[in-house]
DNA sequence: CAGTGGTCTAGACCACCGC
DNA sequence: CGGTGGTCTAGACCACTGG
């Protein structure tokens, strides 16, 4: 049980304080994800606050994704992302609206020196090495996108250093379980480009064919940006949906 | 003043009850967008129940995008989108970033009978009327976006009969202007295609080559779907930026 | 059944806005 | 200054979950 804090607001609404509070109880590991946070009433015995302003506090974390509510049964911190979600708003092989998973296969993979923008992204010193890798990934055996995924090195190098071939198909899930990495949210740019050789050889397509291309970054709970990658698939068998408000 | 209800709730909660009472007056227009609603506590009062409660009903509105809260002011009925924020995750001519709004011209238009998919789309019964109209949007007189328009037609009766060279160049808040129908919310489709031979004219490109094609539809604060588009631009000179939690 | 989150109340006080 | 929304309290009761 934590020391019973009863901040005064400064400047800061009193849930606000507890929110905060309560997250960085969640990223120093105290609940892992999927555990069950204590009860609302108990937290607002600890705190010594009332019940209303707990909930308050709670609320902000479910807004934030960080925290789900369960009726009858408590609030638990949310597991991360899966892969899947993240491609709900994609669609490939536009004849099938089926959503299976597709395969993945590693093409290559190595370690070197981060760029500039890496860097910075990442949040690394001069000289921060990331690991990199190149993954084909297919639909009925059909190819249907190419990634390519740069990773941080120190926070990833027990990836590094395990064999490839032995990783599973959902990134997202293995990131956490081999590194403790938990990916929270994303952000993706689309646009057009062309194919080059390479690429268009592991697609099955020709060189200069059009191919959408989706830059993603990926942050974990805390805002670091933890994944960066590029996705390039054919142009012609692709549909994104976006709700705007 | 409204009759003082106190419905108590049936499998549904109090102010659930009560958002949706607040949501049909403003449909019906009890209170315009812009307007100011009556005060929290006035409001708790005229339906006899706890300041908190009303507070939970208004909490819905604001979620929904129906009303926005303005602390020592008050609360007041959404304004419309004006277009030029449902752009915002767009970017085209990839040089420059800045955000001058692109001029309009207005191409052609007509009266025809809706397709299958358009009354379906618009609740039109068969053989409904929709009014068609195509517009040629330009940034620094360089064309960049073409777009084909599709209005329901008993409701956009004032805008099909007026003189299109007078028209805003501003669509949405236009709509409400003339035709009292006020754009909520959309749904774009994102997709890859080429142009076809009187497209490429009008964009000064050349007929095949490849374009962006966003389909979207627009909905009132109702859920009615209100108007249908089709946009094309230039595929290597755009970007969509999308964030996925 | 006991424990959880969800709803609702009645009232106090604070922070912000505009006159 | 009066009116608005924002915060916080203390407590009651309901609805859902699981053993």
């Amino acid at each position: 049980m934590p020391a019973t804090l009863l901040h005064p607001p400064l400047g800061q609404s009193r849930y606000g304080v507890l929110a905060q509070a309560l997250r960085s109880r969640i990223l120093q590991g105290e609940w892992a994800p999927g555990d069950m946070m204590p009860s609302e009433s108990s937290l607002a015995a600890s705190y010594g606050v009332a019940l209303g302003t707990i909930r308050q506090a709670l609320s902000l974390l479910v807004e934030d994704g960080v925290a789900v509510r369960l009726h009858g049964k408590g609030t638990f911190v949310t597991k991360g992302m899966d892969g899947a979600s993240m491609m709900r708003f994609f669609r490939f092989s536009d004849s099938d609206a089926a959503l299976e998973p597709p395969e993945s296969h590693i093409l290559s993979s190595r370690l070197r020196q981060a760029t500039d923008a890496e860097a910075h992204a990442f949040g690394l010193g001069s000289s921060g090495q990331v690991f990199q890798f190149e993954r084909l990934r297919t639909l009925r055996s059909e190819p249907c996108l190419l990634e390519s995924i740069v990773l941080p090195l120190p926070l990833f190098g027990a990836l590094a250093e395990s064999d490839s071939s032995a990783w599973d198909d959902l990134l997202y899930p293995m990131y956490q379980a081999r590194c403790g990495v938990l990916i929270h949210h994303a952000q993706d740019e689309l646009s057009f480009a062309q194919l080059g050789a390479r690429e268009a050889k592991r697609l099955r397509l020709t060189a200069g064919h059009p191919c959408v291309r989706v830059d993603r970054k990926a942050y974990d709970i805390a805002g670091r940006c933890v994944e960066m990658r590029v996705t390039r698939g054919d142009a012609f068998s692709f549909k994104y949906t976006a709700q705007v408000k």
